[in-house]
DNA sequence: TCCAGAATCTAGCGCCGCTAGGAACAAGAG
DNA sequence: CTCTTGTTCCTAGCGGCGCTAGATTCTGGA
């Protein structure tokens, strides 16, 4: 019986390591670089192997973008929980998600941009993805008024992705973007 | 001299063929149904012949996105001029930004999202590009306070992109989109 | 020591973007 | 009318992709 407990965890350890290697190639390399061969020498295993742990490369990078939702959920909790005021707490969430996703864009665009078969707003949506939307709507609430918080918080979100994605593909220039950002939290924090 | 023009015609007619051909089907199977092999099939033309006019297959997906730029500028124009007010002029352009979107997802991944070779906040940008741009601004002008139009209007800009993509990507539910819109809408015209 | 079943690999399928090199053709010269 | 020259276009193929069928190797228990 041990023995089989060994085979798992060593089979668990592959499947870290997996994901692993992915982030890290993403990250150094972009998506791009990312293929199940290199992976496959990555890990030291032949390419089949890949696919007895994932269906296939979309679910990799599925597994990537779950990691990251924890972190980024960290990030967000840490700033807003070191904002000095409600006005100040929805700034600094929105400067910490922005600086993550200027800081991980390959995870960032797995998480948020490339099509993976992940389901979000929905019941089983990974348990860190909704962590950062409530610290994200725990920012927003005092600024909700009388507006529904969740559809709120959803916009905000959203005018965050936009900026942030419209700067990386070369859309926005970069030298402004400290001025867009303190424009939406001024507009979205305006008569609360 | 008559056969060069003729010539240098055909050649015209056979770049719109592949344009049309790549927006047509990227619209109908999406990008990835888009590939040098049936563009190639769909003009009639082998292969290579593609590549005496475009660079690769990015140079083609940005010449479609370049012809987007047109069509959503009108769109936006033809709402902001139908607006009864300043304010309906927002949610209206707003309105029609997301509703191309919406219709046009193929050409609208070709402008904003996918990765091409196009030069955006430039001066060298597509000329229909500044014009769309500058349909928002108009829009976004009367609500701009003492804020700086053009930032104003790229983080509006924005805020509709995040909106429409995370809705595209399955990350929002479909259902609550008006909702957001009025929202963001209301919170960039407050207090003006 | 042998065997069944699991674990893993080799090899290959059909596709991709892209290009080298040659065939077919048309335009001007004699 | 024939020949040369330059353009136009195609056939064929390169290396790489995600993914998988089938063979092979390994391993725990009889």
């Amino acid at each position: 019986m041990a023995i089989r407990e060994r085979r798992e965890r060593e089979r668990a350890e592959r499947e870290r390591a997996i994901i692993s290697a992915a982030r890290d190639l993403a990250e150094s390399e972009g998506w791009d670089a990312v293929t199940t061969r290199r992976l496959a020498a990555e890990i030291e295993y032949s390419q089949p192997v890949l696919y007895s742990h994932f269906k296939g490369k979309e679910a990799i990078m599925a597994a990537v973008a779950v990691e990251g939702f924890a972190d980024l959920a960290r990030d967000l909790a840490a700033a807003r929980v070191a904002a000095a005021g409600e006005r100040q707490a929805v700034a600094a969430v929105a400067e910490a998600y922005t600086s993550f996703a200027e800081r991980r864009p390959a995870l960032y665009d797995a998480m948020f941009t490339l099509r993976v078969d992940l389901p979000f707003a929905s019941p089983d949506a990974p348990i860190d993805l909704p962590r950062g939307f409530a610290e994200l709507a725990d920012a927003v609430r005092p600024i909700a008024a009388g507006d529904e918080l969740e559809a709120l918080t959803e916009t905000f979100w959203s005018a965050l992705h936009g900026l942030v994605t419209l700067m990386r593909s070369g859309r926005l220039r970069r030298a402004d973007h400290a001025r867009r950002l303190a424009l939406l939290v001024d507009r979205f924090t305006r008569g609360t």
